[in-house]
DNA sequence: CTGTATCCGTTGAGATACTG
DNA sequence: CAGTATCTCAACGGATACAG
């Protein structure tokens, strides 16, 4: 997929690809939420309050395909999997840092993140 | 609109609130180009190449209400109209720098904002 | 020149029920 | 537990024609 978003697009800015692959309802959220911790299905679906599971794997897929996070499987009975942010995933924390404290000072309110 | 934001959705991270306000296909690519001058409705829909004027118009008239553009109508025939970035606008250009940034190492070429 | 109005297809996204 | 499958509605977004 980012060889696709590579070869097959073209921007005005780089920008664009950074908001197609961090963009969009939940994905921001969902990194947001692995930034800490490994989390699991539930675990995530807990986190986002409202969000269905065609919604969450269909998003997680695409995190996946991009490289950001990994799914690692349990075989195990009952199933268990777990979500967490490769190591390239982890070069975007800085920039849903940026996105987060200027949030703030729209919002006014203050940032799990915080000061660094 | 801000207002609306502030007093009716609770997010799980200002980062939500960001994307609403620059998120999308068009913003960015609108705010992009007004970073470094005034243009006219005509001046953007050529930068922005396949925008339809109806999509235009909405995009800018949602950054007006956000307070980031202004829009300046002079009262000639036939009409001018310039858009630019206020005061407010011009405080998330390190926002859009950080997603460019991100942007380029991700597709590896060169952002216009550049070295700072 | 700067938009509106209309039509239309595509995608986003919620609700719900169900499966291995 | 971790998803799929299906249905549904709304929002996004393109094309085009037209108006002040």
């Amino acid at each position: 997929m980012v060889s696709e978003i590579q070869n097959s697009k073209h921007y005005q800015c780089p920008v664009e690809a950074t908001l197609e692959v961090i963009g969009g309802k939940w994905k921001p959220i969902i990194l947001w939420q692995l930034r800490t911790e490994k989390l699991r299905f539930s675990g995530l679906q807990q986190s986002m309050q409202g969000i269905s599971p065609k919604m969450l794997t269909k998003q997680l897929r695409e995190l996946e395909e991009d490289g950001l996070i990994l799914r690692q499987v349990y075989p195990e009975i009952p199933p268990k999997v777990e979500y967490s942010l490769t190591d390239f995933g982890k070069t975007m924390l800085p920039v849903l840092d940026a996105l987060c404290k200027w949030g703030n000072e729209y919002l006014g309110r203050e940032c799990a993140l915080g000061k660094k």
